[in-house]
RNA sequence: GCGGAUGUGGCGAAAUGGCAGACGCGCUGGUCUUAGGAACCAGUACUUCGGUGUGGGGGUUCAAGUCCCUUCAUCCGCACCA
C-alpha cells in the first residue's frame, strides 16, 4: 500500500476551499442555527506559529469543520492582536518600522495558518494596529472616561527599568515583568488607570453563569481576591488609624499594630516620634528592596515607634505601634492589628520583639492559626463563651453600633494601569487643557492616529516617545479651543484585545463598534479556546470590557463568552517548555513539509488530553501517518464485508463536543482497522470519511471524490447513526465468580439474564457454579456468581 | 502558606462503579524485498501459571483505577492580601 500524495492534494483542495469561501458566512443567511466558535488572535511575532497555535486552533477547527456539516452558521474568524513590546523592540534592534515588521510577519502567520488547511472566515480578518480598528479600542476608552471610570492618579506603580514602562499588577505576577522577566521596581508617576475594581462583583457574579472549566473560574477568583471584614478605628493621640480585619473577633489578643511604610500617618505624627530619624531610614530602606527582597518571606523586620501608642477601642488598652514593610499599604487601610496568637505572621513578628501572645480562642496548641468554628472565645471580655462565627457577628455589630467601624469589602485586584511610555501602541485619545483639565477627543476626530515616528526608542526617565513631536502634543482642546497638550502615553497590548471577538461580528462597520443585527445574529461567542496563560490577563480584561459595554447599552449579554476551554502547552521532546534558547522548537513548517497538514493536525489532536500539557514525539507522529494511509488504502477494498459504525458515529460527535479528540481519533483507528478485518461497505465508507474530515479533511476530500460521492465532502451532512432494526450484535459478555473474572460468553446484545444464565451453563464454567447463593446480573455489563 | 489539579506499562495514554492497559509510539520475532527509517503478520505489565497488579495504608460494595477516609509524591496558579 502506497502513500497519499499529500503536497499535491492539500494544495488542490486549499485552492478549492478558497475558491468555494468554504470558511466565509454571512450575517443575513437568516435560517441556519448561529455558532461563533473563537480562538485568541494570534500576536504576530517574528518567530511565526508554533505546534501550540497549531494545538490551540485545531481543537475549534475540528469542532467547526463538524458544525458545518451539523447545518450551523459558523462563525469562526481570525485577526492579528498586532501592537505590542516585542514587535517594537524588534523593529528598534533593527532599524526597521514596526508597520513594516508587522506586516511581515502576518503574511508569514498568514501562508501558515492556510497551508495547514485551516478554514477561517478571511472576509473578517481584522488587525489591531489598523486606524479603523484602533478607533474603536479609542472609543471605548473615552466612554469609560465619560462615565469616571477612566482617571489619572499620581501614585506608586510597578515599573520595568528594562522596557522602560509602567505595568499593570497582571502584567507583572510574581514581581516580574511579563516581557523581559526581570524584577519591577515601584516609582511613583502619573497613570492612567481603569477602574476594573468596580467591577470586581460582577466578574465573580459573572462567573456562575458561564462554562468555564473550575480551574480557570478558580484562577480568576483568587485573582479578584475579595475579602469581607471590618475596617475598624483606632486612635492615635487625636488622630484616626482606621485598621482592616477579616478575624474581628480576635480584637482582644491584639498586643500590637503595624502599619506600612508608605503610611501617612508617620509623616502626621512626625513630631511626636522621638526615633523619627530611625523610622524614617527603615522607610528608606524599605523603598530600596526589590520587589524580590521584599515578597520573600524571609525575617521580618520593623521598627517600633516610641512615644507613640494606638488606642483599642474595644479592649481599650494602649499598644505600641510598628513600622514595617509585612504590612502592604496597597491592601485594606494600609494597618494591621497584631494578633500573634491567631495569625502566624503576628506570631512571626511578636517574637522577634518579645511582644506578648494573648491566647482569644481556646485550643491545643500554643498558636491557633487554623481553629475550628467551634472553638470558643476566651479573654475576650463580652465575646466570652461563644464560637467564632457568633463573636464575629457581635463585635462587629457591637462596632457598627457605637460607630467605631463599618464592614468593608476589598479586593486583591487593583485598578487597571492602563498606559505605556511605548510607540507601538494606541494612543490615548486625550488632552490636557489648563481650563478644562483632561478633554477627551470628541468621536468625530477618532481615529486618532499614531503619528509616524522615524526615532521612536523609549526616552530616557520613562518619557513616551510621542512626547518628542511637539507639533502634534500641542493642539487645541475640543472643549474651550485653548492651547492645550496631548497624551503621549499609549495603551496596553490588552486594550486592543479587550473587544475584539465583538468586531468579529460587522468588521467593516464604519458608524459603530458593532453592527446591531450583527450581534443580535451572534451575541455571545459559543465557545472560547485560548491558552491558560491568559487567565488573569486577556480573558479578565476581556470580560471587564464586556461588562461596561453591556452597562452602556452596546451589547445585550454581560458575559462574552459563554463556554471558554484551555488547551494544554505542548512541550519539547525533552519534557520542558519549548524555547529557541533549549533548542527543543517544533516548527510547524517543517512538519508540514514532511507529513502533510492532514498528519499535523490529526497528530495534534491526537497526542494526548487536550486540556494537559503533553512533550511533543517526533516518532509517535508516524502512527498519525500510517492511519492516514490505511484509511487511503480502503478505498480498493470497498463493498466487502460490513463493520459496526454506528457506536464510533455516537462516540466521534460526543468526543469532539466534550475535548476528547484523541479518543474521538483512536475510535476512528480501531474503525479503520476493523475495516482491513471485516471489509468496509461503500455508505460506511462515506460515513467513515465525514467523521475523520474535521481532522484531515484534505485527504477525505480527495478520498470522496475519488469514490465518487456525491458533491462535495465539505458540502454533505454529518452522519447519523443509523439503527437497523433487529440487527444482530453479538457481544462477549463478561462473567465473574465470587467478583473474579472467570471469562466470557457471547451473546446477543440485550440479552435476558436467564439467556445469559443458559449460556454460561453450556460453558466449563458449569461445574464452579455449585450452589448459587446470590446472582448479580446487569445487561450488557456482567454477570456475577457468589457461589 | 492558600487554591487547583494529577499519580495507571519503556513512552503518550484509555476505561457512565462492571474483562485494567483500548488506540498510538517504541521494542521483539517473522513474511516480502537488492535494500529498509516501507508494508504486512504475530507478540509485548508481572508471574513460581495458582495468581498478582492502577503511589502507600484503611474502608464502602456482589464488584473499586473510579466512591469515602488517611498518607505520600509531583505539577500548575497565587502568594507577607491582615
Amino acid at each position: 500500500m502506497g502513500s497519499y500524495d499529500f503536497k499535491t492534494i492539500e494544495s488542490k483542495w486549499q485552492g478549492i476551499w478558497e475558491q468555494q469561501k468554504l470558511g466565509v458566512v454571512n450575517n443575513n443567511s437568516g435560517k441556519k442555527k448561529p455558532y461563533y466558535a473563537l480562538v485568541e488572535f494570534p500576536y504576530p511575532s517574528g518567530d511565526g506559529l508554533h505546534v501550540g497555535h497549531m494545538r490551540a486552533f485545531c481543537g475549534l477547527e475540528v469542532l467547526t469543520r463538524m458544525r458545518r456539516l451539523q447545518g450551523y452558521d459558523v462563525l469562526f474568524p481570525i485577526g492579528w492582536d498586532a501592537f505590542g513590546l516585542p514587535t517594537e523592540n524588534y523593529a528598534i534592534k533593527t532599524g526597521k518600522h514596526p508597520r513594516s515588521v508587522t506586516d511581515k510577519n502576518i503574511a508569514n502567520f498568514k501562508r501558515q495558518i492556510k497551508v495547514a488547511g485551516f478554514c477561517f472566515d478571511w472576509s473578517r480578518e481584522i488587525d489591531t494596529t489598523a486606524p479603523d480598528y484602533y478607533k474603536w479600542t479609542q472609543w471605548i476608552f473615552i466612554k469609560m472616561f465619560e462615565r469616571g471610570l477612566a482617571y489619572k492618579s499620581t501614585t506608586l506603580v510597578n515599573y520595568c527599568e528594562n522596557c522602560k514602562v509602567v505595568l499593570a499588577n497582571e502584567d507583572c505576577q510574581g514581581g516580574k515583568c511579563d516581557r523581559c522577566g526581570r524584577y519591577t521596581t515601584q516609582k511613583e508617576k502619573s497613570v492612567w488607570f481603569l477602574k476594573i475594581r468596580e467591577y470586581a462583583d460582577k466578574l465573580l457574579e459573572g462567573l456562575n453563569c458561564v462554562d468555564f472549566n473550575d480551574r480557570i473560574k478558580q484562577e480568576q477568583r483568587n485573582w479578584i481576591g475579595k475579602s469581607e471584614g471590618l475596617q475598624l478605628d483606632f486612635t492615635v493621640q487625636d488622630c484616626k488609624l482606621p485598621i482592616f480585619t477579616t478575624r474581628p473577633e480576635t480584637i482582644f489578643g491584639v498586643s500590637f499594630c503595624v502599619i506600612a511604610p508608605e503610611h501617612p500617618l508617620i509623616k502626621k505624627l512626625s513630631d511626636k516620634i522621638k526615633n523619627i530619624v530611625q523610622v524614617e531610614k527603615y522607610i528608606l530602606e524599605c523603598k530600596q528592596k526589590t520587589e524580590f527582597e521584599r515578597v520573600s518571606k524571609s525575617q521580618k523586620t520593623g521598627v517600633l515607634l516610641q512615644g507613640v501608642f494606638a488606642f483599642n477601642p474595644i479592649s481599650k488598652k494602649n499598644i505600641p505601634i510598628f513600622v514595617a514593610d509585612y504590612c502592604l499599604y496597597s491592601f485594606g487601610t494600609g494597618a494591621v492589628m497584631g494578633v500573634p496568637a491567631h495569625d502566624s505572621r503576628d506570631c512571626q513578628f511578636a517574637k522577634i520583639y518579645n511582644l506578648p501572645v494573648i491566647k482569644v480562642i481556646e485550643g491545643d496548641l500554643d498558636e491557633c492559626y487554623d481553629v475550628d468554628n467551634c472553638s470558643k472565645l476566651i479573654n475576650s471580655g463580652f465575646l466570652d463563651g461563644l464560637d467564632i462565627q457568633k463573636a464575629k457577628e457581635k463585635i462587629t455589630q457591637y462596632c457598627i453600633e457605637n460607630e467605631l467601624g463599618i464592614t468593608k469589602i476589598d479586593y486583591k485586584m487593583k485598578d487597571w494601569a492602563f498606559n505605556r511610555q511605548r510607540y507601538w501602541g494606541e494612543p490615548i485619545p486625550i488632552v490636557e487643557c489648563n481650563q478644562c483639565g483632561f478633554v477627551a477627543l470628541p468621536e468625530s476626530q477618532l481615529p486618532l492616529i499614531l503619528p509616524e515616528m522615524k526615532k521612536f526608542e523609549p526616552g530616557i526617565d520613562g518619557q513616551s516617545p510621542l512626547s518628542r513631536l511637539d507639533d502634534w502634543v500641542n493642539t487645541t482642546c475640543p472643549k474651550c479651543g485653548r492651547c492645550a497638550k496631548r497624551e503621549t502615553d499609549t495603551m496596553p497590548q490588552w486594550a486592543g484585545s479587550s473587544w475584539y471577538f465583538l468586531r468579529f461580528m460587522s468588521p467593516k462597520s464604519g458608524d459603530s463598534i458593532v453592527d446591531s443585527s450583527a450581534y443580535s445574529k451572534w451575541g455571545q461567542v459559543d465557545w472560547y479556546n485560548g491558552g491558560m496563560e491568559h487567565t488573569t490577563r486577556h480573558l479578565i480584561y476581556s470580560r471587564f470590557y464586556n461588562h461596561f459595554l453591556f452597562d452602556i447599552g452596546i451589547v445585550k449579554h454581560k458575559e462574552p463568552y459563554a463556554k471558554r476551554t484551555s488547551q494544554g502547552l505542548i512541550l519539547g521532546q525533552d519534557g520542558e517548555k519549548m524555547s529557541k534558547s533549549r533548542g527543543n522548537v517544533v516548527s510547524p513548517d517543517a512538519i508540514v513539509e514532511q507529513y502533510g497538514a492532514d498528519v499535523l493536525r490529526l497528530y495534534v489532536m491526537f497526542i494526548g488530553d487536550y486540556e494537559k500539557p503533553v512533550p511533543w514525539s517526533n516518532s509517535s507522529i508516524a502512527g498519525c501517518q500510517r492511519f492516514l494511509n490505511r484509511v487511503w488504502g480502503l478505498k480498493e477494498r470497498l463493498g466487502k464485508g460490513s463493520v459496526y459504525i454506528n457506536e464510533i458515529i455516537v462516540k466521534v460527535t460526543k468526543d469532539i463536543e466534550s475535548l476528547k479528540y484523541n479518543t474521538a481519533i483512536s475510535s476512528l483507528m480501531t474503525l479503520c482497522n476493523e475495516s482491513y478485518n471485516k471489509g468496509i461497505s461503500k455508505t460506511q465508507y462515506a460515513d467513515m470519511l465525514k467523521l475523520i474530515y474535521p481532522f484531515a479533511p484534505h485527504m477525505t476530500e480527495e478520498l470522496w471524490q475519488i469514490c465518487e460521492f456525491d458533491g462535495f465532502l465539505n458540502q454533505s451532512t454529518w452522519p447519523k447513526p443509523n439503527h437497523k432494526e433487529n440487527e444482530i450484535i453479538l457481544i462477549q459478555m463478561p462473567i465473574q465468580i465470587n467478583g473474579k473474572f472467570k471469562g466470557t460468553v457471547q451473546v446477543l446484545r440485550g440479552s435476558t439474564q436467564q439467556q445469559v444464565k443458559s449460556a454460561v451453563f453450556d460453558t466449563a464454567l458449569k461445574t464452579q457454579l455449585h450452589s448459587i447463593k446470590k446472582e448479580v446480573f446487569v445487561m450488557d455489563k456482567i454477570y456475577n456468581f457468589i457461589v
